[in-house]
DNA sequence: AATGATTCCAACCGCCGTGGG
DNA sequence: CCCCACGGCGGTTGGAATCAT
């Protein structure tokens, strides 16, 4: 039997307006995400819940970065798309930043293209392991034990990060420092450029920014520890689960250590400006649409510097 | 300038997993 | 157990924007 329609007939379908995101946001301030089927019928508005969510989380919630890809970007999608298939939500939360759909949207248009160009003017191999219909120099199994080395490593340098001499301030500066500094990293986080985009975008935009300060006022609400673990690590739940470490012993005590080191506190202390790359705002809504991070296992600049680093087997992308 | 083709992306659709009753 | 409601995910689509002629 067929399931019925999530969504009654009646309701409204199609772009969403600035006035039904101002509603929807409004509504998330003080009701903080979650509970999606209430918020048709508490809103008033005329959507079925899942547009309401998708609205949300595809658009609306702080600290998207829409639009120019940046290199780093464009070769963590390639190599974590080679890696873990079409599964977006995943991929998508190695990179904090962008949606799910975005990042689906970016492949399907772009990326595909430009490997099947490569596949197809003969530059066999340039891509290495990251291009999917590229032949591949090293097997999937070898990406694998590959990947459980680095996130082994990547566990240890972790926990020397939480060893007890270090406070969560000085981890998480370090964290920001080695962000800062790194340039492929930085320029991964901060190219903020402003996308062409239509002059309802910004101001969609700045309905997010609307809650700038709503979180500094009701910080518990949407606070979850794995958002606070997404500050830090952004993500990881993916690269050594592909079905087996959710939820690992590791992880959960890494979790918890994450959550005993970063208060919500901290991390208000240290963000003052709304920022897209690392704004505790961002991180925490984001974890209502990456909910499943909970396999935590490796700090986010070490798998990306992982992802990004080529010696091994990866040649220079040159599209 | 007009028009047809192509690109892009926001949103929808339908399936699946999960948890509560 | 079974059923159902719900949230999440990946695939697909419609139409606006852009490009080419």
């Amino acid at each position: 039997m067929g399931r019925p329609p999530c969504c009654d007939k009646g309701v409204k379908k199609g772009p969403w307006t600035p006035e039904e995101d101002i509603i929807l946001v409004s509504y998330i301030q003080d009701h903080g995400p979650g509970n999606w089927k209430a918020v048709p019928t508490n809103t008033g508005l005329s959507r079925c819940s899942k547009s309401c969510r998708l609205r949300w989380t595809n658009y609306l919630r702080p600290g998207i970065k829409r639009g120019n890809f940046t290199e780093q970007e464009e070769k963590m999608i390639i190599h974590l798309q080679a890696l873990l298939g079409n599964r977006w939500a995943a991929i998508a939360a190695y990179l904090p930043q962008r949606t799910d759909n975005d990042i689906k949207n970016y492949w399907n248009t772009y990326l595909k293209k430009k490997l099947n160009k490569l596949e197809a003017s003969g530059s066999e191999g340039s891509l290495g392991h990251g291009g999917v219909s590229v032949s591949q120099p090293m097997s999937r199994g070898q990406w694998e034990r590959r990947l459980q080395t680095d996130i082994h490593m990547a566990k240890k340098a972790l926990s020397e990060a939480l060893s007890p001499k270090k406070t969560s301030s000085t981890f998480l500066a370090e964290l920001n420092s080695n962000l800062s500094n790194d340039n492929s990293t930085a320029s991964f986080y901060n190219s903020t450029k402003p996308t062409p985009s239509i002059s309802y975008a910004s101001s969609a935009d700045n309905i997010a920014r609307l809650l700038k300060g709503w979180m500094k006022s009701t910080p518990k609400r949407a606070a979850t520890q794995n958002s606070i673990i997404n500050l830090a690590c952004a993500g990881a739940d993916t690269a050594s689960s592909e079905g087996t470490t959710k939820g690992s012993s590791t992880s959960v005590e890494l979790s918890e250590t994450f959550e005993t080191l970063f208060g919500y506190e901290s991390l208000e202390s240290s963000n003052s400006e709304f920022s897209p790359s690392l704004s505790p705002e961002g991180t925490l809504f984001q974890d209502e649409s990456k909910p499943d991070i909970t396999g935590i296992d490796v700090p986010f600049s070490l798998l990306e510097k992982w992802l990004l680093d080529d010696s091994g087997c990866q040649e220079k992308l040159s599209f």
